[in-house]
DNA sequence: CGCTTAATTGATCAGGGTCAATCGTGGTGG
DNA sequence: CCACCACGATTGACCCTGATCAATTAAGCG
């Protein structure tokens, strides 16, 4: 497997580090349950709708995408998830939701069993668990209420915003996502996010180099679109 | 307050017991730390945004709409609870989601900080309040997903099928809100629930009794709609 | 350096938003 | 009890944005 030569390229160690850091500052402790290292290269499939939900996953490094297969062939990506973040997690026996690579990936792997079973003497534990939920269901809010936004510029704006926190290098941000990636979490198209990147381009609000590597050069403006 | 005196006339006895009897199987047994009744008529402000976050609720009787107002003016509708659902539970200090009843409701109002206390020694209530917060994970997923769809009517055939779980009576059913709350929980406007909803009776599929009274006629012609 | 795939750009079209008018219903008061 | 009133819901006409289809350009990779 030729990837594994290359894990974590598309995130340096110093971003994996600066992400899992401010994660770290959110909580009082870090989630610390035993679980095995697993590295993955870009585009394979963690986990599948319908398989059992006995695991759920860690993110060191790399970058994964949730998501959901639509009987109509569509796809609708629900989250994107970077070091520190936890995945997979669910309340059924069976998935609802597959999770994918983005790029090479390295996470820790917990058996959810023995996980929900060290909580039951675990107060700090347990309370990690809630508090991750709680975390989810605030991301997946306002995940809705970026797809109830009006106009695509609006809900690409917002996207944007979102990952200067997530992916910025010296005023870079860089998007381990395609086009289709982003537009599938935005509900758009492809030629919906191009034309709306290729605008604020036009007005001088971002710079692309290449289609991955954004500087923002005006961010007010797009915090003016996002609101 | 003249409302007080027709609490839950919106929903029947009956109606709520089905639906917090339908929750308790869910669960292994009931949400139970202590709180105060509180009776509220329709169309009242429970909590609201920016709010401090140290109440949270569940549903007796009633409809209680969870939403967020936008800086446009626009309203966007997370979710909207009957009898035995949990509310108003957020991880951070400050609200960011306000909630108003529908019809007149009795709710039970809990202590943030006395529950949480209370859970640390507690490990049935911590597993409660950790499964409440995954189940309303999964409901805002489901509400992505909704609003990811493509089509008005796909949207509103979606939104007949949840609620013929929650509140059918009869084989019809009783929408607690009104046209614009369905708008705005679908990301439509007024007008495209109406058409959606008089397409849906022209070609035999619903039939309406008064906007509020639904008939289903045609199950399967929703399901195939929503899929 | 060329090839393959992703991204951009352009032209056209359809679905839902908007604005405006009408209808119906439930609630009120005579 | 009935008529009226006010508000919510429906319907219609038109417009605009984003989807679709298609062609071109750019970029990453061998």
């Amino acid at each position: 497997m030729k990837a594994q030569a290359r894990i974590a390229t598309a995130f340096s160690p110093a971003e994996a580090l600066a992400a899992r850091t401010a994660w770290l500052a959110k909580e009082d402790e870090a989630f610390r349950p035993t679980g095995t290292v697993m590295e993955v290269p870009e585009g394979r499939e963690i986990c599948a709708e319908g398989q059992d939900t006995d695991r759920f996953y860690k993110v060191v490094s790399g970058v994964v995408r949730v998501c959901k297969f639509l009987n109509d062939g569509r796809r609708q990506i629900e989250a994107f998830h970077v070091a520190g973040e936890i995945f997979g997690l669910e309340l059924g026996a069976e998935r609802l939701l597959s999770a994918e690579t983005i790029t090479d990936c390295s996470f820790i792997v917990y058996r959810r069993h023995s996980v929900e079973q060290q909580a039951k003497s675990d107060q700090a534990l347990s309370r990690q668990l809630f508090q991750h939920a709680m975390r989810s269901l605030a991301q997946a809010q306002s995940h809705s209420l970026l797809l109830a936004r009006r106009g695509a510029a609006e809900k690409v704006a917002a996207f944007l915003l979102d990952w200067i926190a997530k992916a910025t290098e010296g005023g870079v941000l860089h998007l381990a996502m395609s086009r289709q990636d982003i537009a599938d979490y935005l509900g758009l198209t492809i030629e919906s996010v191009s034309r709306s990147m290729s605008q604020f381009e036009r007005v001088g609000t971002i710079a692309l180099a290449g289609a991955r590597h954004v500087r923002i050069k005006n961010r007010y403006a797009l915090e003016m679109l996002a609101a």
